[in-house]
DNA sequence: CCTAGAACCTGCGAGC
DNA sequence: TGCTCGCAGGTTCTAG
């Protein structure tokens, strides 16, 4: 469900409420959410409690929290429907509370992993030098890094016989996109989603890549995207750019380029919006 | 090695 | 009222 804009407000709202905070104890409610966790849901419990928490970071979709003098962090990935909470303690369990991390101080609030499809998840990594969890190395950086390289990725797009939303959703290739900002920067590219990524030309890769930061900026200025209660912030707070985005969900609305009105195609087991006449689909469509 | 599609889950709204 | 179907911000496994 979080794109990289509602993974970063997360990745803010837990450097302001959990970061240099240590870890009491913490407790696995449902293993699923720590099956990433070879060595299960005890030994991920165990090794949290008596750590004190860093800084938190992120690449891409998925973000992670230090265990100062371990070597390690805990990373989170949100799936479709995960959220981090900081509640108080005395708040009621939420429905899908999955994980619970209490803390040894007088705040009066704990972090909460909430997963109601399950597909998210929390474990432990050993940390490289700079600081990276391991199973983290092979994500290809994301377009709001300063080190992301657009001539990199122009190339890796070029060698690819693939079409350009499945490569924008290619987590090897760029990180952090995801189908609502991948319709959002192809409407603004005015680029149809199923044009071969071979064909493209710099100027195009380019172009594209800075839509694909406009919109992320945009949607990060404002919190992020929020259809439902099910993405929000660490507070439980929705975003707004649910009232700025251009194509994602607006099947026969009128483009905002053109006012023809928009499609809704399905497109590996969900959705793509696209206007048919800004964003022409290729001569030859497989 | 590469790519396309299904599988993994739970819940909600639409339609019958 | 209650059933079935389609759909949902993602990743990962399998088949070809």
């Amino acid at each position: 469900m979080p794109e990289l804009p509602e993974v970063e407000i997360v990745r803010r709202g837990l450097e302001r409420w959990v970061a240099q905070r240590t870890v009491a104890d913490a407790e696995v409610l449902h293993p699923r959410a720590v099956r990433r966790h070879l060595a299960g849901a005890d030994d991920f419990a165990h090794r949290l409690k008596g750590h004190r928490i860093g800084t938190p970071s992120r690449r891409g979709k998925y973000l992670w929290l230090p265990l100062a003098d371990t070597g390690q962090a805990v990373l989170a990935h949100l799936g479709m429907s995960g959220q981090l909470l900081v509640q108080p303690q005395t708040a009621p369990d939420e429905k899908h509370l999955r994980v619970r991390v209490r803390f040894a101080d007088g705040l009066g609030t704990e972090l909460r992993f909430v997963d109601q499809r399950t597909f998210g998840g929390l474990s432990l990594h050993d940390t490289s030098a700079d600081g990276l969890p391991d199973v983290v190395a092979h994500i290809a950086r994301d377009p709001l890094d300063e080190l992301f390289d657009d001539e990199v990725f122009h190339r890796a797009l070029r060698r690819k016989r693939t079409t350009i939303k499945r490569a924008l959703l290619d987590q090897s290739l760029i990180s952090g996109v995801g189908n609502i900002y991948a319709d959002e920067a192809l409407w603004r590219a005015r680029l149809h989603y199923d044009r071969p990524t071979a064909t493209f030309t710099r100027p195009r890769t380019l172009t594209l890549l800075g839509h694909v930061r406009d919109v992320m900026n945009a949607a990060l200025a404002v919190g992020g995207t929020s259809f439902d209660s099910l993405y929000v912030n660490v507070n439980g707070e929705s975003g707004y750019f649910d009232r700025s985005l251009d194509a994602y969900g607006r099947e026969g609305l009128p483009c905002r380029h053109c006012g023809t009105p928009m499609r809704r195609r399905p497109w590996m087991n969900r959705s793509s919006y696209y206007c048919p006449r800004c964003q022409r689909p290729p001569r030859v469509s497989s």
